[in-house]
DNA sequence: AATATACCGTAACGGTGGTAATATGGATCG
DNA sequence: CGATCCATATTACCACCGTTACGGTATATT
């Protein structure tokens, strides 16, 4: 008998790869992540990713949910550091926007409209609703506390909607860099929450 | 002496080049948007688009461009209807969401995130500006008949990032499909709508 | 009619993701 | 210990892509 990949042997070598794959996306961006350069960085043949994923939309769809992952940690880490509530919830609208500045390849492929149809990674699935759990978690904690009133799932979600609309304009150069964006944001974050404060 | 290209004739292809192209764009996608069948729809040779176009991407920016141009006239036409101001501001607000849901393909192309550099094509340039100006032309009208406060630009930016912050997460995938798009729209345009309500 | 040249088509190149056939090498058994 | 086997890895190859190179064609001027 050959030997036989254990299932760490193949875990271990999908996470390397996303690894991998993560880098060289950031690097080279999403034309120049390929499966040649991929597998030659991986050290093995050209081929070798195929036993480990189905296709390149497979890879891609891995690493959009390693890049949810990493997103939700921003967000949770930002939550769990001390402070009131507000400064709390304050700090999560923060760590988002300087996640989306500042890894803006992964959240480009995180919210990419143009993807060629992803593969339904059960992993993708959970990463995903993980992050969107994180972005009501403060709201929560802000409506438990008597700061907020409201269903925290839809606050959540409009505060999302908003902070990710100011985000993706910047991104996609709809608003300019001269300030406009960081005036807008302030004045989006301002009108959102105020909107749900209790007086 | 050969015969050389007029203007019209320049102008007139290139035009028709886009009409298929964003035909093709929307029938296959943006995988399915390759040079050879473009050509062939056009009754050309798979060259010929390179007398006229520079590259691929400078096409991309010219249907890029034909989007925003309709995307524009859609909120136009709304705002021109009859009707009190606030009717037709919400019109155009109705208008935005119809446009990137009916034609999700074109609003995808106008606002993709991970496009591959695109050419900066005065044409692109000039519908952007256009279609960002009647973004803001409504609030405009809201402002100076007394139904708004505040800054119209600021204002105008707040509502689009807010439409396409909400819009963007429905064609991303999230936001469900169960009826949760339609709730946390109506809430983000209540809530922004409201901020600037004069009492 | 001869010529020059803008225009268009054909052929081909390098590169892509992906399939099929082949080679390799460690585990098992005689 | 050596023969064998089969999961794994590699090589060769294919169809398609955007694009370059270049030769053919047709037309306006001489």
């Amino acid at each position: 008998m050959p030997r036989n990949l254990s299932e760490t042997d193949v875990a271990d070598f999908r996470e390397k790869l996303c690894e991998v794959a993560t880098a060289l996306f950031v690097e080279k961006g999403p034309e120049g992540l390929n499966m040649r350069e991929l597998a030659a960085r991986m050290g093995v043949s050209a081929m070798t990713p195929y036993r480990y994923f189905k296709d390149k939309n497979e890879i891609l769809s891995a690493i959009r949910a390693r890049a949810f992952s990493r997103f939700a940690d921003q967000l949770e880490k930002a939550l769990a550091q001390p402070g009131t509530p507000p400064e709390r919830s304050r700090a999560v609208g923060l760590a988002y926007v300087r996640f989306a500045l500042e890894q803006s390849c992964c959240y480009r492929l995180m919210f990419d409209l143009s993807r060629p149809r992803l593969a339904p990674l059960p992993e993708l699935f959970a990463a995903e609703r993980r992050a969107r759990a994180t972005m009501t978690d403060h709201v929560r904690l802000m409506v438990r506390e008597g700061y907020f009133h409201g269903d925290p799932e839809l606050i959540g979600s409009v505060l999302w909607a908003g902070l990710h609309g100011v985000v993706t304009l910047r991104l996609s150069g709809a608003l300019g860099e001269d300030g406009e964006f960081e005036v807008v944001l302030a004045e989006a974050m301002r009108v959102l929450s105020g909107a749900y404060r209790t007086r």
